[in-house]
RNA sequence: GCCGCGUUGGUCAAGGGGUUAAGACGCAUCCCUUUCACGGAUGAUUCACGGGUUCGAAUCCCGUACGCGGUACCA
């Protein structure tokens, strides 16, 4: 039978949630959904010093902000909890102990002083970095090396000690990834890495490999920085609960910084200017903030999209992917194996063309909480929509709303009076003053008639209508960009249009 | 150093023995628009290098270079 598909994401909460790894959470929920299987939030603890308050919570928020809720988590439990590494300490200590018992693991009684002169003493230029492996084992303080009853007295007294993984000489391990294909390992070049540390929690190694078989993981995904201990992960499948009952692995390629090589950090936030963060994540100790793309004005909608296809493609030109789509196309073969580097200025076009993607709805109540935060009136749904229908094919973050559409709900502060100053005349003056007053025999008012009578109008004084359309701008909104004119005006409508012309035509009198 | 993973335009990438080597972002020029955008058209910039195998290599093999990751009682 089949074994149910089960995928956990497994960040430690050392704090906010980089783009690697929510497009680690976005693969491993993809894969989960597309196989109706269950996608599961566990939180990787187990480092004490390094726990950072706030971030488990934040680390959750993005995940639903992105629209990737995990079925089981520590915040909504599960038939598998808890789902905190801290929490089922309990869990690990037999395991280490039945490795010790059948010789595949020892105790190691180093001290952190004994382990720094050991590599010291063995470090060359050719070998920079010793390890505790077979090689050294033998010359370190270990149920190894001492005798048996001076292991159990060191381990009766009390003595801080830590269980190793003995790794086996010369053998070649086989990994089959599901992006890389089959990786080979020898496993004499990897140290006996910690299982069990000094303070009674496991190492990642350990725990991992115990909780995605307590919680049974069909499937582990995660970044390309753990490739290199997969062999450690391996061997712990096969001494403790069998290869056949091992997951099915894949590992990611990184996502690099935009400029240069290297994998993306949360330095090259403030260095480049760039969100790098789903949310906003303030540093509870330092009080820093690294942006996120929720604030910069992203639709989790498209942040998704642009991450899932960083480093994946269905092998056709379509480029935008709705989540539900993702589900149906995504398949794990096809991520690249390469490192992708992050390129904010195509994050921004995805972002556009979910503006213009997304329901009105959805847009309008986006839309409407930042002009509220900016404390514009909006005299009725109705009114939003139209601004909006407006100026949504020209905004790329949702902030541009607000620079765009302020207009709209307020008269300009100040105009661009360099721009028409030089050329302005009395008779354009008067062109003006004629024009409002046309606005009373406009039968309909709307963009078209408004042309048509602004163009006729222009004939007959014989100004050119095209000098006259920068002023009339000028006049509604103060800048020199924005949407049609004719829509603006009459968007704004008869009164306010004309109580903006008449506000600059006073200024001109002082020319 | 050692081990592992990579390498197609500036960036994301398709292509897996025969292609004019797709497409997107960005850039440039032009058109549209008497604004700015949007849109449309066009263009510049590519298979890391060296050997093989083959009638034929971006594609297969071997080297080399370069980049990244790992080499913690961190994850």
């Amino acid at each position: 039978m089949e074994k149910k598909v089960r995928v956990r994401f497994a960040p430690s909460p050392t704090g906010g949630l980089h783009l690697g790894g929510v497009r680690t959470a976005l693969y491993n929920y993809l894969f989960a959904r597309q196989h109706n299987g269950d996608f599961i939030l566990r939180i990787e603890d187990t480092d004490q010093s390094r726990f950072v308050a706030g971030a488990e919570e934040y680390i959750y928020e993005s995940l639903k902000w992105c629209g990737l809720e995990p079925d089981e988590s520590p915040q909504k439990g599960g038939p598998c909890g808890p789902y905190r590494q801290s929490e089922r300490k309990k869990n690990y200590l037999k395991y280490a102990e039945k490795l010790v018992e059948t010789g595949q693991a020892y105790y190691a009684f180093d001290t952190p002083e004994e382990l720094e002169s050991m590599r010291s003493s063995h470090r060359t230029a050719s070998n920079p970095s010793p390890q505790y492996d077979h090689q050294t084992r033998m010359h370190m303080r270990n149920s190894l090396t001492l005798a048996q009853d001076e292991t159990k007295n060191l381990l009766s007294s009390g003595i801080p000690f830590v269980i190793r993984i003995r790794m086996p000489e010369n053998e070649t391990l086989h990994l089959n990834d599901m992006i890389r294909g089959r990786v080979d390992f020898n496993t004499s070049l990897v140290d006996d890495k910690v299982l069990l540390k000094a303070d009674g929690m496991p190492t990642y190694h350990l725990a991992v490999v115990v909780d995605d078989f307590l919680m049974e993981i069909s499937h582990a995904f995660r970044g390309e920085e753990w490739l290199p201990s997969a062999p450690v992960h391996l061997l712990l499948w096969r001494y403790l609960f069998g290869e056949e009952n091992m997951p099915a692995w894949a590992h990611f390629p990184l996502i690099l910084k935009p400029d240069g090589n290297g994998k993306l950090s949360k330095r090259d936030s403030d260095r480049l200017g760039i969100p790098i963060y789903a949310m906003d994540w303030k540093d509870p100790i330092t009080g820093s903030v690294i942006s996120g793309f929720r604030e910069n004005g992203f639709l989790p909608e498209a942040f998704v999209n642009m991450l899932a296809v960083l480093g994946w493609n269905d092998g056709t030109e379509q480029e935008l992917y709705a989540i539900s789509e993702l589900i149906e196309k995504f398949s794990i073969d096809r991520v690249h194996r390469a490192g992708a580097k992050f390129n904010y200025e195509k994050a921004k076009w995805f972002n556009q063309e979910w503006i213009r993607k997304i329901p009105m709805d959805e847009l309008s109540h986006a839309v409407r909480k930042i002009y509220e935060h900016h404390q514009l009136h909006i005299p009725d749904e109705n009114y939003l929509r139209e601004v909006i229908l407006l100026i949504r094919e020209r905004c790329h973050l949702l902030p541009e709303f607000y620079t765009q559409g302020k207009l709209f709900f307020k008269a300009p502060e100040k105009w661009d009076l360099d721009a028409i100053k030089a050329k302005w005349t009395k008779e354009k003056a008067g062109f003006f003053y004629d024009y409002i007053a046309s606005f009373e025999k406009i039968a309909e008012w709307n963009a078209y008639n408004l042309e048509i009578s602004f163009k006729e109008l222009a004939t007959s004084q014989q100004i050119k209508p095209g000098e006259l359309q920068l002023p009339l701008r000028i006049m509604l909104v103060g800048e020199k960009s924005g949407p049609p004119v004719f829509d603006i005006a009459a968007l704004l409508g008869k009164k306010e249009a004309a109580l903006r012309i008449k506000n600059l035509l006073a200024e001109t009198g002082n020319w």
